[in-house]
RNA sequence: GGGCAGAUACCCAAGUGGCCAAAGGGGACUGACUGUAAAUCAGUUGGCGCAGCCUUCGGGGGUUCGAAUCCUCCUCUGCCCA
């Protein structure tokens, strides 16, 4: 007999919160279809995500089917929930665009095959809905008082919400109802913003079909130091090699803080929690192993083992005391350039290391600029054919980001 | 629809005619210390051809030698009344 994903997911630490523990356990003994919406307001996922995203491997590992929503049609709203301010309503072909990359993108760690999983739009049922109708059918479910009281919108009473925005909750109640009656959806997970709204849906859907279905909520992560997670000085953490190289990716997670790694390698990760027990047992410098196997994994799971183990060779050498490693995220250059005279300032703008002209200057100002590991005293410093090595030139961003520039022509 | 209050940099928030590129806090970044950690301390945090100049204080117009600050219209938000 196969253990039950729940018994997997909480002691991995992804239970924050259910409705209904054993019902749930229970339920999840034979395979299930279950959903969770993601918001179609980003182009891209980032690391926030990938909790999500590692809970619905596990479920499908174990023969469960996931829906994923995207919002095309709440999306069209905007959530409130944990917002002091209302959203930017997105165009829609801002949102049918964002949804085409999400789909790409989460194929990626998910087998849509055949019955395994499937992605709907949410647009495709709710933005035909007729108002009267909806009113009639599930806004009497609703009782304003109730929702007044909730958390979820305390806040806002005192910054103001409009009426749109207190609709939202109705609505994805409205997909969990939809979900539970044509797909046979008894589950919805989702980050734990998300409790009082998942739950609507659970009660909508006793209100009126007299069944029971159930919610599930996963932590909200923050690093150790309180810092909402997935976020750095160049951006966000995003999951597309595009728009965050591999080796970056895999230098986020070597940063993760020593209270959070057994919590990450948990969640992050699909090692053994024994593994990862004894791993983490160990204290100071040496949990710089496990972080080591924290950014392997995770950058394996996210980019293929190919880019992980580049990442890390990369990691090990510029951090080791080797020499540069292949991974550096690079930026070419034409050799004319060079010949002009390129200012250092110029250069670090260029390859995005830094975001203008005036904090490349006071970067040097504040001796955080290195090339090819010397440090750069003046603002006016101009590279020349000396700085070149093998084609090469090697910038220093601070203590731990580098970037190699790429003589080319 | 009427009355009142408000809109300031990434966020919160001071400033109410020149000393304001704009206090303070948070966040972030750099440096020292370290273990590519945390904590701590110091510095930085609009742009530029950077001892000078340029553009910012919801948007437009105006008063003034000079405005984030005064007037006016507009947009948005909160509170009270309907």
């Amino acid at each position: 007999m196969m253990e039950n994903v729940f018994d997997v997911l909480k002691e991995r630490g992804f239970v924050e919160q259910v409705s209904d523990e054993e019902g749930l356990r229970r339920a999840l003994e034979k395979p299930i279809t279950f959903y969770v919406g993601y918001d179609p307001s980003a182009a891209s996922l980032h690391a926030g995500h990938l909790l999500t995203i590692m809970a619905l491997m596990h479920f499908q590992r174990h023969g469960h089917r996931p829906i994923i929503i995207v919002g095309g049609g709440t999306g069209m709203i905007g959530d409130p929930t944990g917002r002091t301010e209302m959203r930017q309503l997105l165009a829609p072909e801002q949102i049918a665009a964002n949804m085409e990359a999400l789909k790409r993108q989460l194929s990626r760690f998910i087998s849509f095959e055949e019955g395994r999983a499937k992605m709907l739009n949410n647009g495709d049922w709710l933005l035909s809905l007729r108002y009267i109708d909806f009113l009639r059918e599930i806004g009497v479910h609703f009782s304003v008082n109730r929702m007044l009281a909730t958390e979820t919108y305390k806040a806002r009473l005192e910054q103001g919400l409009s009426f749109l925005e207190f609709n939202y909750q109705l609505l994805q109640a409205y997909d969990f109802l939809h979900l539970f009656r044509t797909e046979n959806c008894i589950l919805q997970v989702g980050g734990n913003d998300q409790w009082g709204n998942i739950l609507a849906g659970v009660d909508l859907i006793r209100r009126v079909t007299g069944q029971e279905a159930y919610a599930l909520c996963f932590p909200l992560l923050t690093t150790a130091s309180g810092a909402k997670m997935g976020k750095t000085a160049s951006g966000a953490i995003w999951l597309d090699p595009e728009l965050l190289s591999p080796y970056d990716f895999y230098q986020f997670w070597i940063n993760t803080a020593d209270e959070d790694v057994e919590r990450f390698l948990k969640i992050f990760t699909f090692l053994p929690v024994e593994e990862i027990r004894e791993l983490t047992r160990v204290k100071g410098a040496a949990l710089n192993k496990a972080k080591e196997v924290l950014a392997y994994e995770v950058t394996t799971i996210v980019h293929g083992q190919e880019e992980a183990e580049a990442a890390r060779e990369t990691s090990r050498q510029l951090f080791g005391g080797g020499g540069v490693g292949e991974a550096v995220p690079t930026t070419p250059i034409p050799k004319a350039e060079i010949e002009q005279g390129l200012s250092v300032v110029d250069l670090f703008c260029r390859t995005g290391l830094t975001a203008s002209r005036g904090a490349a200057r006071r970067l040097i100002e504040q001796g955080g600029a290195y090339v090819n590991g010397m440090q750069v005293r003046s603002p006016d410093r101009v590279i020349t054919w000396a700085d070149v090595h093998d084609g090469n030139i090697l910038l220093r961003y601070g203590k731990k980001r580098y970037h190699r520039v790429i003589v080319e022509g």
